[in-house]
DNA sequence: ACCTGCGGGACACCCCGTTGAT
DNA sequence: ATCAACGGGGTGTCCCGCAGGT
């Protein structure tokens, strides 16, 4: 009486693949489903187009909302950054994304296909924002998707590498958010040139 | 006539790592490397010290010599900026890196190891060159293992993102060190408080 | 149709264990089995345990049923005899005493146990019934272990040896199991001290 | 300058036979012989033919030299059981035994052989000094193959087969032989008929 | 429809005996 | 004599289809 097996079987197909990879064999997963094998290949096919399923839904899981225009800038911004870091350096979402890193020569469509329904939309998304808050005098005049990346990687760059690697995760994570964004605000407040002068 | 079987076996099992991960045959190794399997195994005894003894040489791949302190701080950092950018955002760092995140969970103390000797050093040098620029008053005084942390995450954030997941680099990647260098420059240019005032 | 695989295989096991040793390849046994390799090791999960599974089994084998007191002694002891004969110089029993003899150095825990289970359990059940039959006077008082190793030694010794080297069986082998029989009896008879006067 | 390869490889391969049986790798007895591999081969051709030329030399270790006739018969016998039993349940005693028996299916002829020289000659020689003594009255007259047949059984029964599965040795060794003396003289004492009577 | 369980083909890692080349 | 090569084989595992029962 299971009401949905499909939810049943990608649930466990996810929770196993992030946990090891696309080498878990399909008896592992059709266990953990509880689910027999042979009703994992009716519904799917093929292993290969298992795991398409579970990363389909994955493109989902990586999208940030943006906070709307009502807040003030660094407000929004902080809400943002505290949503993102909770994708991206929580265990779950190194381990996601260190699965989508590990497949992604195999299934190369797949990967770019969840990264351009994930986190370019957030790009996206953020380089408009910055755009508007450009716009509105709020940030220096300057390339918004540039800005976006750069936010961006500043949320998401050494502190996630260091959990790919199996280190631990930073201990101030608490108060990283609001060093990242003030920083990025220092970066780029307005008024002064691009570049510092070199003499 | 083969000058060092050790070193040819190490280059093909680099190369195969690199591109299938793991997961190639040791039969695919010893062929790239123009080697009996036997040879292979009478070396190296096992698969995983094989990776091991890769990995190993890795460490040393992923370190980043600083510049003296000849050189005015910006053309220092941009110096390393750009030496960094070779390692990190190069098809092949991309892979190198790709590798190491995915088996790091088969092998984290040999993942922990690479990181620990790779990049963390590159983490520190860092840290210590900037202590010394605000020591002299070229930047803000700041946190330099924090500052340290910016500038590696700007220099291989999002735009290696993208390449994990097998976008294309990014099409003006001569320019991009400069401009991210400039940012940092600015972000922690001396003179002013750490946090912009809210209202 | 098959009735029972799990008999099958160890029977087919048991056969090729016997003929070639431990050394056959799961791929044979498999074959002789007709089943596939795989619903082999889901039923037994590795050679050795399988190896252990047939092993187990043999313990019965080797086990010899003793006659009840209603018989006089030396009809008791023939019956014995020739049963056990048939256990242990016949060419399957043979085979099965050697297959156990060559894997004990490999598997020292399953041989003891089946010699444990087995050999000894004759040799203490003929012990008892010696003893018995030492109470009703009709063998001398000795000690019953050591007369019950002497009987077994009578069984089972250089005849044994010469097939486990590859000779025929002896010839006269209907008429042996009585004369080592009557041979015990009279070494054990009634009425004479231990030991022969030596002048 | 070793003096003596040939000797060298021999004694190496004669342990490691023993310990591992036929299973050990050449590698393994090159090593342990502290020569090459291809010596090796260079002198035996094979490994088969290595095993073979170990076997040759066994037939020397399995035999007995029988008293002469000047002693009594009990001291003769007594003697001759005390060497028989240190060749026979001793350690290496039983491991080559072992050893033997488990190859005797891989090599039929090698084991018959060493089995015709070795045992067998010792049964003849015993037989005959049996059948001598039973010309002197000595003992009852008996088929004397048979009577040699129950000695060497006697001293190499249940002791021995305890032994090949592992079991450690009988406790009592030192007093056995003279105890199975005793018991095959009082078996074949002089003055009774050859079975007891059945009614 | 779902389950259990088997078959078949393939392949991975690791090892061995033996022969050449240096 | 050292070292590599070669061919082959062994265990253990996988993916996937297919029967028969519930």
């Amino acid at each position: 009486m299971p009401p949905d097996l499909h939810e049943q079987i990608i649930q466990a197909a996810y929770d196993l693949f992030l946990q090891h990879g696309y080498r878990v064999s399909v008896d592992a997963i059709a266990a953990q489903a509880k689910v027999s094998k042979q009703t994992l290949y009716n519904r799917f096919g093929s292993k290969e187009a298992l795991f398409g399923a579970v990363v389909n839904r994955c493109s989902r899981l990586l999208t940030v909302p943006l906070a709307g225009s009502g807040e003030d800038l660094r407000s929004a911004l902080l809400h943002f950054a505290r949503t993102f870091r909770e994708l991206v350096v929580t265990p779950q979402g190194v381990a996601l994304h260190r699965m989508l890193v590990c497949e992604a020569a195999r299934f190369p469509e797949a990967a770019q296909q969840v990264f351009s329904g994930g986190p370019v939309v957030v790009h996206a998304q953020l380089a408009q924002s910055l755009a508007g808050a450009m716009e509105a005098g709020l940030l220096r005049r300057e390339d918004p998707q540039f800005a976006a990346g750069i936010l961006l990687s500043l949320l998401g760059g050494f502190d996630r590498d260091s959990q790919l690697y199996g280190l631990p995760p930073p201990a101030d994570e608490a108060s990283r958010p609001e060093r990242i964004v003030d920083l990025f605000l220092r970066a780029f407040a307005p008024g002064a040139t691009r570049s510092p002068s070199k003499d």
